[in-house]
DNA sequence: CACATATATAAAGAAACTCTTATATATCAA
DNA sequence: TTGATATATAAGAGTTTCTTTATATATGTG
């Protein structure tokens, strides 16, 4: 499970959050796991940048990419999965961040 | 309370969110309500800055600015109140927005 | 061998964001 | 009337983000 423990981890998590292609991209990996090449295909995108967006997400954990197998040609390849995240942002919660140094 | 109702915008709120000083002066205005001048000498912003923050943190909605009259000298000051939100970032709450068509 | 699939990375321009300096107005106190 | 308080806005420089184009490599198919 996703945690965040510093103002830090929150600002880069919400910065690569607030973007409408990557909060699509995590709407689809929800429904399935998928690879690079075959997200941008579906989603309308350029493969480098459905690349550099999955390199971003699995950056502060949203997501993670596994080398697997093929079954049809053997191939390996890279499944991207969504990881289970549950952030909730409230006057506390960043209270607490906020007041617990900026380390951490 | 503030309710996120479409992609757009959770996307704008993100973007005001992912920012450490406007981190700090939610946590600030957690502990008190403020005024702009004084919210910036307390945590070391110019006013400008903080002008420019804490109206963006009232477009989307995290705060709220009010005039009131001070009781020392009766002068018309607005003061700004964090209004209670809870917006919970999880996969299925990301779906049901991007899916739910961008409009809304 | 040319073409589609599949991945990876770099370069570059456009757009957006960040933050300061400058300007303006108004009140109050010394 | 000078200085501190208080608010508001604009202009501009610097930085970051966004996105495409280009380049590179490798595999499998027609």
């Amino acid at each position: 499970m996703v945690t965040i423990e510093s103002v830090d981890e929150l600002e880069r998590m919400l910065k690569v959050l607030s973007n409408p292609i990557r909060l699509k991209i995590i709407a689809s990996l929800q429904g399935q796991p998928n690879h690079a090449y075959a997200l941008a295909k579906q989603l309308g995108l350029s493969y480098p940048l459905a690349h550099l967006y999955l390199e971003s997400l699995e950056h502060v954990g949203l997501i993670e990419g596994s080398r697997v197998l093929s079954i049809e040609d053997e191939r390996e390849r890279i499944l991207y999965r969504l990881k289970d995240f549950r952030v909730e942002l409230t006057p506390e919660f960043i209270s607490k961040l906020v007041n617990s140094g900026g380390h951490n």
